[in-house]
DNA sequence: TTATAGCTTAGACAAGTGTCTAAATTTAAT
DNA sequence: ATTAAATTTAGACACTTGTCTAAGCTATAA
């Protein structure tokens, strides 16, 4: 990303970013992200293809910024005081409620561009890498009897998985369903319970 | 891929295969795979870029194939006669054994492509495929309390990002410990137990 | 109001991409 | 060895990409 986004954007910037991310969603909803193409998205949204190149990269990075705006909803940078098995719960459940409130956008994208294409992979790496994130502090503090990162990985992938069939791939499940297949997953029991743990502290 | 491995190759599409793909190794050890360009492959193999069209799509299309050489190498499509759990722990075998066996040549493509990168991504996906496939078969007799597909999911996730973790993230581990860690990853156990069985069947 | 510093923009640039054609060459089967 | 079919290849094509320059615009602070 060429534009800094950590300082406060001007009013024309802000507008220039919006047009840009906007244009990206409208076309991701048109056609495949692989066929658009910069000057495209320069196009629909009538700015020159120099000030594309002034914000962004390229437009992998225009389309993570797009992922970076969804990202900001699902809250996912608010950690709550909770203990791990609760955290994993929260985060779960707030990435059903972002997915199940963006159904028609998704299944729109997904018409075309499949599952297993490059778009929906860095889409939900996006994801797997910000809840990668929470449960890193999550975990810090903790003892463990196996190293802290595998169990970072193997909990997000476990997350970004089950959201990833339920929304992605179509199969329609209630939370209290998805409640039951994320603790046999996590835990192989009926509660969810984190494995790695030395101790439960539920 | 337009050319069609499924039928016996000519002596000359062979060699034309072999000089693209082994072009190709040589320039992931030698630069980002990003850089890398049609023109440069066909340079560094002697063949004009209309027979590189002839054979794959793009770049991504023949390091694709790479990947397959590759994956032909860890034998994962042969299937031992064995119990879910212990067809878990041997595939896991297969592919530490693999990525043992190419510390080096991985360790060179690592230099230039970082493991967050498409390239590394697009390995790693292959072989989980792969490894999908084979769970897949493992698991379409058995009765479950968890959809398969979740199951297949989870398990080809646990081994290869584990996998990833020895060796792409460079933390070395002996076998004998990444089996204490897969053991607990799966099953929360000190055994290997899958998760979603109805009745252990070791 | 007016500097001045920072953006925005048009257009050119060198390089890459993937497709196509028609000629040259190779292959495999007689 | 001959021949018909299939493949390979050179070169041209239209198009995209990312960079760069120099001219234009705009916002803010004196």
């Amino acid at each position: 990303m060429k534009y800094d986004l950590s300082r406060q954007p001007t009013k024309g910037a802000q507008r220039t970013l919006s047009a840009f991310s906007s244009a990206m969603f409208d076309l991701l909803e048109l056609e495949s992200f692989e066929t658009i193409s910069v000057n495209e998205i320069c196009e629909r949204c009538d700015y020159p293809r120099a000030t594309f190149y002034n914000y962004f990269d390229d437009k992998y990075d225009l389309v993570n910024y797009c992922w970076y705006l969804l990202a900001t909803e699902i809250r996912v940078d608010e950690a709550p005081q909770l203990s791990p098995n609760e955290i994993l719960v929260t985060y779960f459940d707030r990435l059903y409620q972002f997915f199940d409130h963006h159904k028609r956008q998704m299944k729109a994208i997904l018409k075309h561009n499949q599952v297993d294409e490059t778009l929906v992979a860095s889409f939900t790496n996006y994801l797997k890498q910000t809840v990668r994130k929470i449960f890193r502090q999550i975990f810090a503090g903790l003892q463990l009897n196996i190293p802290a990162e595998l169990l970072v990985t193997q909990c997000s992938a476990t997350l970004l998985n089950l959201i990833e069939w339920i929304f992605l791939q179509d199969e329609p499940t209630t939370l209290e369903e998805a409640h039951r297949y994320l603790s046999i997953l996590i835990g192989n029991s009926k509660k969810v319970v984190m494995p790695g743990l030395v101790q439960s502290i539920d």
